[in-house]
DNA sequence: GAGTCCGCTCGG
DNA sequence: TATACCGAGCGGACTC
């Protein structure tokens, strides 16, 4: 059963129930707004699928209310996939005009807070007046195009799960916004106070990072020296005699002078202070959680991005302070070289997978004789999976594709599309975008016949660049679904422990296991501690799962790194 | 003063 | 012991 919840003209939720191609099966219902989570509850127990406009919109009011519904359908995120995919190019949907659903929504954070109902957060769209759908921009409308591209495709069974784990992330990442990542304030200000010294008003410098910058100016002679300034320091380096063409710490840590140490220190510690200092602290963590906001397709590949506080980029320094609440469990997991095992499967090249069988893929590589250290099979298939051509990973590449040839050709065919100017698909059928004006210009401009050398090599290095992104577009994206199907998996048997059925008292994030992060090929579940173990065979199970969603009987192994933790800091 | 770009460092 | 892919976000410099 699907249900469409769209906003009518005067002021309500319309419902419609539609059968398995998108028609109308039974009566229409109008709703005043504020019923609507009742309805939503009522209804979770026949398990529908909520078609609607946007989940990062509409569901975050849903959970306010304390409701969690368990499939949804989001017509803005598999529009977008739809859209640009090679497998329904042929489709109404994606011949149309653009319409609103191409339109980047920029949707409001934070709208409960303003007194936004559920009613503003609906899309208004004509469903309502009989037939009027005419216009053709209507939710049903919309369903019924993204239906039928689906089920004209050469793929529709990757297609549907494809837009089914699309739509189980947005709900996912909703959820993970609403629970928060537990965080203690008290933990991280104590790591903070000894690092940098006490805290003081923002725009001072710390005890501890003022008696570098001391010793830095003592260090070039330059009393007025602000160490945070690229050009000054960058002078004041030179003027020593330090010949560097920049500041970046790998440049400097190989250099000799007493301002080297007292320098490297500096950034280490201003990098803390700015990024993950007091003020990260007082604006991003509420009540001992940390709410990111999670953006589902935000990266063209398919990876999630996020808004706030920095999820992507959590420094190993201060996941100390993430830390399970008195009686729970953090379960860390994380998919072990994930991208090469994708590459494997993706170009059904047996003897990689066989690499990574029960193993650590790179040593798996080791093993079989192709390089001799770990280091070197890793930086080669990094070089494979990105393009390298120069350096260590470009001497190694040839080894590997003496071993792997399979693999290696399905990274070179997608270079060489993209080098065209051509798209390439991942495994669940996620298309790259199409090169922009300027660089087709750039392209026919070197085959102009007054063309100069400097045109042709400008065009021949841009469809390189062009040719790279491709290459990692169809293993970071084809990555992504995978990852995508293992945390719809394992949120869909967190739900159906006993402890996660609704209705009990309490929040269900307060009292049930559920995840609370994700990073593209980790996640984490915030668990009461007697549920743990059952919370690692979920997550082990799931990712067996996923693998087999995507690559059906294909041999080869997701491995996973699980560990059962107090703080994040004890993972890995 | 607002907006934008650069350089840098963090994550996968 | 950098290089190649995808990001977020900061401080400073620069532009209008």
């Amino acid at each position: 059963m699907h249900l469409l919840a769209s906003r009518t003209g005067n002021g309500e939720i319309l419902v419609l129930s539609l059968d398995a191609e998108g028609n109308v099966a039974g009566p229409a219902l109008r709703l005043p707004s504020h019923e609507l989570p009742g309805y939503v509850l009522g209804q979770e127990r026949d398990r529908p699928r909520w078609v609607w406009e946007d989940t990062a919109r509409i569901y975050p009011l849903l959970l306010a209310a304390g409701i969690r519904v368990q499939r949804a359908h989001d017509l803005r995120l598999c529009h977008a996939i739809l859209r640009q995919s090679s497998l329904t190019q042929a489709s109404a949907l994606a011949r149309a005009e653009p319409s609103r659903w191409d339109r980047a929504v920029a949707f409001e954070p934070a709208a409960s807070a303003s007194g936004v109902t559920l009613f503003d957060l609906f899309d208004s769209d004509g469903d309502s007046a009989a037939g009027s759908a005419a216009a053709g921009f209507g939710t049903q409308a919309e369903y019924r195009r993204q239906l039928d591209a689906v089920r004209a495709s050469a793929e529709p069974g990757r297609l549907r799960l494809l837009l089914a784990a699309e739509s189980a992330g947005a709900l996912i990442a909703a959820e993970m916004q609403f629970a928060g990542l537990p965080w203690r304030t008290d933990v991280h200000d104590a790591l903070l106070t000894r690092e940098l010294g006490p805290r003081v008003a923002p725009g001072i410098r710390p005890e501890r990072l003022e008696n570098l910058a001391r010793r830095i100016r003592d260090a070039v002679g330059e009393p007025g020296l602000n160490p945070d300034s690229q050009p000054d320091l960058m002078r004041a380096l030179q003027k020593v005699g330090l010949k560097v063409t920049s500041t970046r710490a790998w440049e400097l840590k190989e250099l000799t002078h007493p301002v080297i140490d007292p320098l490297l220190e500096y950034k280490k510690l201003a990098r803390l202070l700015s990024a993950n200092g007091w003020y990260w602290m007082d604006t991003w963590i509420v009540d001992g959680r940390f709410h990111p906001e999670y953006i589902p397709g935000g990266v063209v590949t398919g990876r999630w991005a996020t808004r706030g506080g920095g999820a992507l980029q959590l420094p190993k320094q201060v996941r100390g302070a993430v830390v399970a609440d008195a009686g729970w469990k953090l379960v860390v997991a994380d998919a072990a070289q994930l991208e090469p095992r994708i590459l494997a499967a993706l170009s059904a090249d047996t003897a990689m997978a066989q690499a990574g069988r029960g193993t650590d893929l790179y040593a798996g590589i080791v093993a079989g004789g192709v390089v001799e250290t770990r280091d070197h099979a890793k930086v080669a298939m990094l070089g494979a999976m990105y393009g390298a051509t120069r350096g260590e990973s470009g001497r190694l590449l040839p080894r590997l594709a003496k071993a792997f040839p399979r693999a290696l050709a399905l990274t070179e065919t997608a270079a060489r599309a993209g080098e065209r100017g051509e798209s390439v698909t991942t495994r669940l059928g996620r298309s790259s975008p199409r090169p922009g004006e300027r660089w087709l210009a750039t392209q026919a401009k070197a085959y102009d016949p007054g063309a100069t050398d400097a045109d042709e090599r400008r065009a021949r290095s841009q469809a390189r660049d062009w040719g790279r992104f491709t290459r990692n577009f169809i293993v970071q994206g084809s990555a992504a679904e995978w990852a995508l199907c293992w945390m719809a998996e394992v949120r869909r048997e967190l739900r159906m422990l006993p402890q996660g059925a609704q209705g009990a008292s309490g929040s269900e994030f307060d009292r049930a296991p559920h995840l609370v992060f994700f990073l593209h090929d980790e996640v984490m579940v915030h668990t009461p501690a007697a549920l743990a173990d059952t919370v690692e065979e979920i997550i082990r199970r799931a990712a067996d799962n996923a693998g087999r969603h995507l690559f059906g009987d294909f041999p080869v192994d997701f491995l996973l790194t699980v560990a059962t933790v107090d703080s994040y800091a004890q993972a890995k």
